[in-house]
DNA sequence: CAGGGCACGT
DNA sequence: ACGTGCCCTG
């Protein structure tokens, strides 16, 4: 028996979005840890992981591992008539042969109850390769997008190259050859805008009680962004890409820590409750809410914002890193490899879940595309054309 | 060697949405004056006229003429790479086989660069003969735009009657008849801030002061406008770049004259026209607030005001003219062509660079469109159609 | 001014 | 699916 809570359906609404043309149908692998997704595009040429982290729904109840066999596009269909500040419930029973959606609205009183068939999917569980990446770039999602969408329109591969001075995307074709380069921000974790909103909040030493230390570091914001993370995302790259184990701190800490933090603080409640207003002043989730009624029309919107803004109070960096425009490159060896643009451009469409993407590189290797958000994480994986000249 | 810095590529933008339609490829001829385009349109039936003046640009540098034929659409898909308020600079040796544009954002730290294959185009090189117009219309771009865009509904062609009363558009096909009817603002540039839209074409009876009754003045700036005015619209379009040839003939009261009229204004006149000072200064107080206001509720205004004192330098009075809503008419003699709607609905299509344009008509003779703004102007050329019933 | 949503049309 | 135009918001 499955029964997962979701405060937003949005969330569900823009991982489809993300991912239908790259993937039509697909197992979601439910276990106590949460919910997963990995499949090859239709073509079998990239790999989407989708992870969506038990601390990321509401509620969140796995007796068995159980494989859901979705046509996304189906799914799309139902999710669709949900509105997006809705609260969307998953549940499926052992029978495995249909998912039941509700809808609810957050002022009740509206209740939709939707069942989907689901099939059998007989689904290759490729392990994605532990990688060290000897690049790894962290940019805002929307630049990112930006410049696939500029290069598409000269060609069909897009050579990134990354060096100590930025990095370089590049494209020729037959009207001419395109470049775009990004200079890194300052190397240093120093964000450059106004950090001082953070500081109104509580704890940021909470964060290392979560972290369990791994490790030792007095100043561990900065740091962590620029120096120890890299080769934590790495390993959390590994196959069951999430794994529990030695986690990156950085992911962790955005969502697994303010969700803990919320049970912590009004001793693990699961649900909505009278004190929880209190909270909410300084969580993330409550000040959705807020948004809400400012969203309620243009729909998207709250997560993000409300998440560089409401989050900040744990994590102060991490707030501050999804929100910044900065460009930060942490690099081992230079990079350059060749990709197709039309599948950068796919992962592209991921822009909407997260502020910052982070791109993973090595020579020889395929390229990682992550996006993180509160909730998960959806990364890509795209091998390097061969002719890298 | 040619260098050219745009401060903001939007205009290359919107110059690129005017044209492209009418003309595919063009060469772009540059000299130590500036960049300069001459295209018959794709059909051979409308003639189009760019001109950038080297003044038009941050900095601009040829140390030769040179002809760089220039694939519209390739253009086009390579500045949309760039953000509207990017400084571009254009960039050619001599080789003359590829043009390559630099992008960066005001804030740095992104720059991209493209280089474009140029094409060898054999110009025919036609001189636009130079014309004394018999009629000249002053009007906002989002007027004309308006009334062709609506007129086109109707029928394929359009029949333009210039007389004292004003201008009138007419067109009629299978569905039925339209004609649109534009009074001349008031004589000394009076103008009602009510009115609401540009669609309709406001006939207010505001002969008197109505508006503001609060300034009393003379009659005879009225009168004035009638009789000297009109160079004065004739002098916003700068000295011509298209029939450089002999502009002292015909020309010079279209022309010739408007310029000297410039330095009339600053110094002595040339020609006499005791009223036009009393007439300037009378312009200058009344209306102009109200002016401002109903501009200021398009919208859109603000840039093309700058034309005014870029381009002639002349008075202020010459700005607010600019951004007015005024109709102006200028007519020496009474006219009626017929056009074909669709290549007027193309050169509409400039409206985004400029707030008003001027149309120049004479019996028999092709239409010149043009449309001025800060860093230069585009002209069209239409020939009549022969039926004139 | 830029970005994002939305409805539209190709 | 994608590009476009329009409107609104930050």
């Amino acid at each position: 028996m499955l029964e997962a809570k979701l405060e937003q359906a949005e969330l569900l609404k823009k991982i489809l979005d993300a991912v239908k043309e790259l993937v039509t149908d697909a197992n979601f692998d439910c276990s106590d840890e949460g919910i997963k997704l990995q499949a090859m595009d239709n073509s079998h040429v990239a790999l989407v992981s989708l992870n969506l982290a038990k601390t990321g729904f509401s509620e969140y109840r796995c007796d068995r591992d159980m494989s859901l066999g979705v046509s996304l596009a189906s799914l799309q269909k139902i999710v669709k008539c949900a509105g997006n500040n809705d609260i969307l419930t998953l549940r499926a029973d052992e029978s495995v042969d249909v998912l039941a959606l509700l809808f609810e609205a957050k002022h009740a009183d509206r209740v939709g109850e939707y069942e989907m068939k689901l099939m059998d999917i007989d689904q290759e569980h490729l392990g994605i390769p532990d990688t060290v990446y000897d690049a790894e770039i962290d940019l805002p999602a929307t630049e990112f997008a930006r410049i696939i969408r500029d290069l598409k329109e000269l060609g069909e591969s897009v050579k990134i190259e990354v060096s100590k001075e930025g990095v370089r995307f590049s494209a020729d074709g037959d009207i001419g050859t395109a470049s775009v380069t990004l200079k890194p921000t300052d190397k240093r974790g120093r964000r450059p805008d106004s950090d001082g909103e953070d500081s109104d909040e509580e704890e940021e030493q909470e964060d290392d009680e979560d972290d369990e230390a791994e490790e030792p570091e007095p100043k561990e914001e900065e740091e962590d962004e620029d120096g120890d993370v890299k080769p934590q995302i790495a390993a959390s790259g590994d196959e069951d890409d999430d794994a529990p184990k030695s986690k990156g701190g950085k992911k962790r800490k955005a969502v697994a820590d303010s969700e803990e933090e919320d049970g912590a603080d009004e001793n693990g409640e699961d649900e909505p409750s009278p004190k929880k207003v209190k909270k909410e002043s300084g969580k993330a989730k409550p000040a959705k809410k807020e948004k809400k009624k400012a969203a309620s029309k243009k729909g998207k919107a709250s997560s993000a914002s409300s998440k560089g803004k409401a989050t900040k109070g744990k994590k102060a960096k991490s707030g501050d890193e999804e929100k910044s425009m900065d460009v930060r490159i942490n690099l081992q060896q230079a990079v350059a490899l060749t990709f197709s643009i039309k599948y950068l451009s796919n992962f592209a469409k991921s822009t909407p879940l997260a502020e910052r993407v982070h791109l993973h590189m090595s020579n020889e290797v395929p390229l990682l595309v992550e996006y993180a958000f509160e909730q998960g994480h959806i990364r890509y994986y795209l091998a390097p054309k061969l002719q890298d000249d």
